[in-house]
This record gives C-alpha cells, sequence and structure tokens, in this order.
DNA sequence: GGGACGTGTTGACACGTTTTAATTCAGTCG
DNA sequence: CGACTGAATTAAAACGTGTCAACACGTCCC
C-alpha cells in the first residue's frame, strides 16, 4: 500500500485530481452525484489529505500559535480552554507553546511557530522587548497581546490589575480594616505592580494614608512564599486585613496563621486574587478577585482571527476587562 | 519584499539551493566559507524555513502528537512537562491536544494529527476501543498509550493503581485504623477501580474482613464530591480513617469534617491520591500518593521516539510505574 | 439554428524544500 | 603525466495539494 493521495482518490472515482480538491475544499462547486461518488472513493481507500501540502500550497497554515508563560498556572489553562473553543469553532488548530517566562524559550518558540507558518499567534510576552514579536509581524502574522496592555500598534486584550487591586482593598475597608498588609512578590512583576497601585487608590478613596498599607515582598509566589510572608507579619503587629497577590500565596498565609492559632475571619481577614478553583475548597474558603480568563482568550481568538481574515481594514484594539470580587468566609 | 526562500539565499551567498538545503541539515558536509556565507545571507535577508515544504518533502514532520484527557488536570499537566523536556531536547515539537474525555473529540484531534503527519501519538485514550488508533498505526504513526496499561501489540507507560491503594490502606492500618471508608467517583472508571482493587488487597495481607472497609460513591471528583461524601459519612457512624481516589475529594472531605467539629487526624486519619501541589499547603497537610508523572510523560516519550527511529527493531514495551506513599499531617 | 450563458470539470503549473546522482576540482600516487 | 580519489558543490526531480484559465456540454433566447 504506497501513500493514498489526492491522485489516487481521483482515479478510483473517475475524476481528475483537481475535482477531489474542490470536495474537499469547496464542495458547493462539485455536482452532488460526482461529490457521492469522490467521497466514497475517499472512505474506501482511507485517504487523509497531506495538510504540509495544503499549507505549503496556500503560504499558511490553519493553526495559530498561543504562547504562554507557564502551562501550569490555572490562568492560562483556562484562557486556553477559550482559546480552544473558539479555534475548534472556526475550524483551526492551536500550537500550545509554553515559554516557562523565559525570553530565550520564547525566541525559540516564535521561530517553531514562524517556520510553521501559523495565520496568527497569541502571546503573553516575557518582557517589555516586544523586538521579537517584530520577526513575525514583517512576514504579516497577526499578533494580540494577553494579559499585557499594549501602547498601539497591536491588538491585546487583558484585565485590569489596577481596579482589582481597589476592589480588593476597598473591600477589606469596607468590612472595618484600618491596618493592612499587601502580600506580594516582587513589583518588578507589572502585575504585583499595577495590584498594589489600585489597593493604594482604594485607601485614598476612603480617606486614608498610604502607610496603612504595608508591602510583604516575598521572591516566589506560591504557597510558601505566603507562609514566609506570614512570619515576617505574626513577629510584629498583626494587621486587621491581608491582601495577597494572588491565591496561592494566600493559602500559603493562611495555613501559617492557623498554625499559629490566628483566627481567619476573626482575628485577621484575608483576601486573595485570581479565583483558582481551589480556593473555595481551602480550609476557610478563600474570598478572592476573579478574572474573566476564559472570556480573555475567547475574545483574544476573535479579534485575532479577525484580523487574520482582513488584514487590510483591521484597526488595531485594546480591549480591557474587568475583574470581579468574590466573598467567601475569609473576609466575611 | 516577496517571500524569501533557499532559493533567495542560495542567490545572494553565491550557491545553489542544494547547498543552503545542506547548511540548514547537514553543516559538517559544507566547507567552513561557504557555510559562513550562506549563514550571514540567511541573517541579512531573515530567512525563515519553510517547515510544510520539509515536511511535504520528508513525508513525515518532526513533531508528535499528545492527546491528554483534561489540560486542566495537574495529572497531565505534570506529564505534558515530561515530554516537552524530552521533545525538545531532540530538537522535535509536541502538538497538544485536549479530548475532554470525548470520544469524538478524540476522534478530531487524531485526525488532525494524521492530518499533520506526526511522527508518533501519546495518547491515554477516552475508552476501551483502541479502533481509532488503527488509522494512525496503519499509516505507520508509532502510538504509545499513557495511563492505560495495554495487552500487547503496542507500548504503554502506566502507575500501579491496585499498589497505590494497597499502600494508601496498609499505611493507615498501620497507624491502627480498623473500620475504613473508601471515598471515590465512579466504580467504572478504571483507576478508581483499581485502586479499591489494591485497597482491598491490603485488608487482606492484615487479615481484615472486606466489610472493614466502606464504599462511598460519589458522581464528581472534585471538592465538592467529597463534601457530599462527608455528609453521607457524618450521618452513620465516623470510620477511623478515610481513603480518597483522589487529592480533590479529599480536600473537600476534609472541609466538611473540620466544619463539622471533627479533627484530622485525631478523630479521623486521611490519605488522598495524586499528591498534587495544594495537597501540602491544605490546612491540615494531606497524606497522598504520589505518581510519577514526569518521569511517565518523559519515558513514553523516549518510548516513541526510539520507535520512531527504529520501526524495523522494535519490540512494544508495557512498562508501569510504582507509586509512593507521602505521609503528612492527615495520617501522622 | 446559432450565439450567449452558466454549470461542472479538467489539466497543468506552482508552492519551497530535500535528495540523489552527477559534476567539478585539487591533490595524490603509480 | 595520466588516472584515480575524495571532498565540495550542483542540477534536477520529486513530495501532494490548490488554483485558475480553459474547456465541454446543455439550455435558453432571438
Amino acid at each position: 500500500m504506497g501513500t493514498v493521495g489526492i491522485r489516487e482518490v481521483a482515479q478510483r472515482a473517475g475524476v481528475s485530481p483537481g475535482t477531489v480538491s474542490n470536495v474537499l475544499n469547496r464542495p458547493e462547486r462539485v455536482a452532488a452525484a460526482t461529490r457521492a461518488r469522490v467521497e466514497q472513493a475517499i472512505r474506501e481507500l482511507g485517504f487523509v489529505r497531506n495538510g504540509s501540502a495544503a499549507t505549503l500550497r496556500a503560504g499558511q497554515s490553519r493553526a495559530i500559535g498561543l504562547v504562554v508563560l507557564d502551562v501550569g498556572n490555572p490562568f492560562f489553562v483556562a484562557v486556553a480552554r477559550g482559546v480552544e473553543d473558539v479555534v475548534s469553532d472556526r475550524d483551526h488548530a492551536v500550537i500550545l507553546c509554553n515559554s516557562g517566562e523565559s525570553p530565550e524559550r520564547e525566541g525559540r518558540n516564535l521561530r517553531v511557530l514562524a517556520e510553521q507558518r501559523v495565520r496568527g499567534v497569541l502571546i503573553t510576552p516575557t518582557d517589555e522587548d516586544l523586538s521579537r514579536l517584530d520577526l513575525l509581524r514583517q512576514r504579516g502574522v497577526a499578533v494580540v497581546l494577553v494579559d499585557h496592555p499594549a501602547t498601539g500598534d497591536v491588538c491585546s486584550v487583558s484585565v485590569d490589575d489596577v481596579a482589582g487591586g481597589d476592589l480588593a482593598v476597598a473591600h477589606l475597608l469596607d468590612r472595618g480594616a484600618r491596618r493592612l498588609a499587601y502580600v506580594t512578590g516582587p513589583l518588578a512583576i507589572r502585575q504585583c505592580a499595577d495590584r498594589r497601585k489600585g489597593a493604594r487608590r482604594a485607601l485614598r478613596t476612603a480617606g486614608l494614608p498610604a502607610r496603612a498599607l504595608e508591602d510583604v515582598v516575598v521572591p516566589e509566589m506560591n504557597a510558601s512564599g505566603g507562609a514566609l510572608a506570614a512570619e515576617k507579619l505574626l513577629a510584629g503587629d498583626l494587621p486587621d486585613a491581608i491582601f495577597c497577590a494572588n491565591d496561592l500565596l494566600a493559602l500559603g498565609v493562611l495555613r501559617a496563621l492557623s498554625q499559629a492559632g490566628v483566627r481567619v475571619p476573626e482575628d485577621v481577614a484575608l483576601i486573595g486574587y485570581d479565583d483558582i478553583e481551589f480556593s473555595s475548597a481551602a480550609a476557610v474558603p478563600l474570598s478572592s478577585i476573579r478574572q474573566p480568563t476564559y472570556q480573555l482568550g475567547k475574545i483574544a481568538t476573535e479579534l485575532l482571527l479577525d484580523e487574520c481574515d482582513a488584514p487590510a481594514g483591521h484597526a488595531h484594539q485594546q480591549i480591557m476587562f474587568q475583574p470581579e470580587l468574590v466573598i467567601r468566609e475569609s473576609s466575611r
């Protein structure tokens, strides 16, 4: 059994290869009877179209690239779900790449995507240097930035982290807190800095001085980072309420406080960020800021495919979603 | 700027297209001076090799497919990490597909992979019907089953779930438990059934009757399923110890018990399965059964690529890993 | 009955790369 | 000095599909 191509199918159905191609790509242009004959031949021979030949001929593939910072992060998993749903609706495929926050890996990934001649790329960049993307954009590949606000000449979809920080702290203040702590990763990370900015805005709105919010910076944004932050807090006077830059940090804080005999929310109120699935299942269900992650992926993909389909009459858009406050036991 | 191909590079470097191809694929065969000239031309023109043309010519691409049941599941995320590390070491790419436990989506995914002419496929099948895979195997595409023990004519890599169940219950018995509960999802799921089988084996080994282990079956294997199970247990006489078929269930149980004033591990010991990241961060750190997920992905990929490289002298292997007991507070 | 028209179908070529056999050339040995 | 060797390079032939201009064949209208 040699490889069965469009030619063998054509021969078996008694038509020309061109007709088989039409059946595959524009079925409406071929007479019903002929089409039926071709489709039967396809089934009988177990023909599977050669995607690379199609891509080669067309100049671009029916695939888009998705480059994320960390496939293990629930945030990106949710985004990916949104992406995949749209993409499969529109009969495309998605090539998922993981940059692991390394610019070098990001570069490798982008090269592979360029070689594959993807139609477009969704990417959460590892840093502010967008020049790596020019390589693609020069070749006419559409690009949409995900969770990274852009300035002008490119589409972007993100969530308002300043508003999120504001929401969280306004809620804590509303609940009566007057001395707060902000547990965060490095402030060089845009998300951390923006959420802090929002938190301070909430303080101002409530007429409180900036020193009412103490920063606790830890190197790693996971549960052990949270435990470390809790240690620092326990060493001094405990604040009324704690705002954590993500849920993993908050869970670490929660556990360390519980072990030290501090009650949440009676002694200290606590709120996280991201609303990961596990937050509602924690020992004390965690209040959090929910981001429209699925929507993020969905809208970004629609934007991207629209740009691909009409590269001429396309105006770049910067879309920013608003996050949402989810109140649970930890700050009730 | 028209598309720049191998031809333009050749012209600029003053060589033939064949030489450029050699520089790309077998650099050692071309004289150092020529190579330098070609490489400079590549840089100057910003040439990016067209992967589809290469794939078309070669008959297969330098990519493998990975079809998982659920991209959101930490188990598969860890497997995917193992896969990607090996694959990128060997200079290949991985196309990640999500079947979402739906045989129909699985079929679509396999079709796309076939069209892309992948070299091989790693798959956790949605059901026992492996006929969908024949479509690929007939075309000479290597297949390795992941987390799904196979019988004979195909490679497989899995973890011994019976041994895992045995480990968990043996540990609980060792700790003094005499009346136990097994909180699980539908027993039609192979993993659930196998872990139960192992649990019963541990009972026999300890000389206890099967009725010492009560089954609590819930429809969903997540935290709310665990809460539901806990309700059922609280309605009767509490057992000494609870074995949960996965960590999310265990976390749900833990929370519901705590709310009811039951202390873990003093009143009831608790152990989960999978050892997901959150388990160690729970209010009461959770004992669990750890599976070598990363290894699973790594070995599966090596097996697959070996089969691809030497399709002739390849003997199918069925590899089964042993899980590992991780003891934490919840069963100390 | 002839021309215009529309629907289906065809044939040939192009897409960009890899590969194989052939060719060139400098150096070596008999 | 000619034949041979081996290394470096080349020319040409695929790979399988999509497209597009051309063509066949009825049908309708004047």
